[in-house]
DNA sequence: TTGTGACTCTAAGTCCGTT
DNA sequence: GAACGGACTTAGAGTCACA
């Protein structure tokens, strides 16, 4: 399966399970609104210094991201 | 520390561990031989689709390169 | 065998908005 | 709240000659 998609979904579901919007989170993050809202899709390839900023606030790995 | 230098010492390690050079494992990989050689040194931000390119050969999935 | 600067081209990443 | 679009600037993808 696609490494995008993967990412993706481990994103929504710890978003979620946090209870925060996807704005909420986009703040948290240090990233746009609209950009965590592509990600979460599948829809955008991002960097490594990117997977590091949306996994801090989560409490999680960014390698746990991606697997 | 900066996620770009644990992936391109994760990277080494493990091609070292593997007894090949920068050019066998980008052959192996699909990916420039200089582009490895910048990843490696840490000097580039990749995106998750290289990362996953260079687990791929290493046979060890994309987060682990990051951790 | 590996490191480096320079290069082109594409996509990352942001910001505005509307549905 | 989230999906989606367009337009924009910056940075990554990918390659090369040479050290």
């Amino acid at each position: 399966m696609d490494i995008r998609i993967r990412l993706g979904r481990n994103v929504r579901a710890l978003r979620e399970a946090r209870g925060w919007s996807q704005e909420d989170y986009a703040d948290r993050a240090g990233i746009h609104r609209t950009y965590v809202s592509d990600i979460e899709r599948g829809r955008r390839n991002p960097t490594v210094t990117v997977v590091e900023k949306l996994a801090a606030p989560l409490g999680v790995t960014a390698g746990a991201l991606l697997n």
